[in-house]
DNA sequence: AATTATAGAATGAACGTTCATTCAGTGGGG
DNA sequence: CCCCACTGAATGAACGTTCATTCTATAATT
């Protein structure tokens, strides 16, 4: 009788302090007091350490993926909707700060790598973006580049941005954030 | 009597392991054998392995500074400046992929941070790059946006593309190197 | 001979994981 | 309605490993 309440406690913990300390400085003992449980019984419900990363990275890969896609301008022109995800993806960070640290570990580290070459590797036709992008391509909206060269162009200052508001190295708001969105459609149109 | 050859022995293999095991996967005793020393023996070179680390970054902004400098064109327009940095960024990090995973790990860490926190709070006059986009916000060259986010146009997104490039998710070349660039320049200028 | 550098074993702290034990909840027999 | 046997979730001390750092005996240098 595993409670999903309990799972949900523990990769909540996890996750706060992984994101606050980094993995190597969130030990499971740790985990497991935040959580209000004892080490052991974190392995009841997580094979292991990795496995408990790895789950919560999935929960919020959920999470973002939901944010992004709420009102999504389905059908609108490639502009509108490039600018609907930026401005989502950017909101969604610094509005989550926690989740936002706790990703960007995610990503560089083993697990972030494995996790992206599956997703370049894997089937291109239900991501959004991948989506969005060859669109654009197709009607010459969007500069003829490798689609991870579009990625790093669109997203990338994104999350730099993110991460400099977080730490507080700038302060975004609405206006400084359509400004950068904009930015970044200038980088990939044509 | 400390020679300069070990020292620059154990920091070549700092940087050799921590770039491809990361800081975790490259312990002490590791990075002892592959100078040809013993564990103890580093301990009379640098303080700790917080300092080790540290030092080797030291050593490699060196180096990129030194490559990114070399035939700067001093005195040309500010697009030809900045074109010329972000090439030699990029072919500086492919041309270098081990220095390349050393330096993303530093920055991905709490030394990375404070390191940028003193890097933007520090005197922005002795910053070849600081300096470039204020001449061309002054001339009305570049878009009218805080540093950081600046920043963040314009190198986020070489990074990104040297990290693909070096993971193998893409190959870049000069021609892509260039239209990449040209694209990020679409990012900040006017 | 005296001083300093090096090697590598020793140390102790920290970690992920395990496992014998405890405890709470359930159901069946009286 | 009570009691007791049973189940399996939860516990947390203990284990084995790994690591940075220190210590001490030895080698090299002056």
């Amino acid at each position: 009788m595993v409670k999903p309440e309990k799972r949900e406690e523990i990769i909540g913990a996890a996750l706060e302090l992984i994101a606050g300390h980094g993995f190597h400085g969130a030990p499971m003992a740790m985990i497991a007091e935040r959580a209000g449980v004892a080490a052991g019984t974190i392995y009841r419900y997580f094979e292991s350490k990795d496995v408990l990363i790895r789950e919560t990275y999935v929960f919020l890969e959920g999470q973002m993926l939901a944010s992004v896609m709420a009102r999504y301008p389905e059908g609108k022109p490639v502009r509108e909707r490039f600018l609907h995800i930026s401005k989502k993806i950017v909101n969604y960070f610094i509005g989550s700060p926690m989740e936002f640290r706790f990703v960007e570990q995610f990503f560089n580290s083993p697990y972030g790598v494995a996790c992206r070459r599956e997703k370049l590797l894997g089937r291109k036709d239900q991501d959004i973006c991948a989506e969005l992008f060859e669109e654009g391509c197709r009607l010459q909206i969007i500069k003829d580049l490798p689609l991870p060269i579009l990625f790093a162009l669109a997203f990338g200052p994104l999350i730099d941005i993110s991460r400099d508001h977080i730490l507080e190295f700038i302060t975004l708001d609405a206006l400084l954030i359509e400004k950068t969105v904009a930015a970044c459609w200038d980088a990939v149109k044509r």
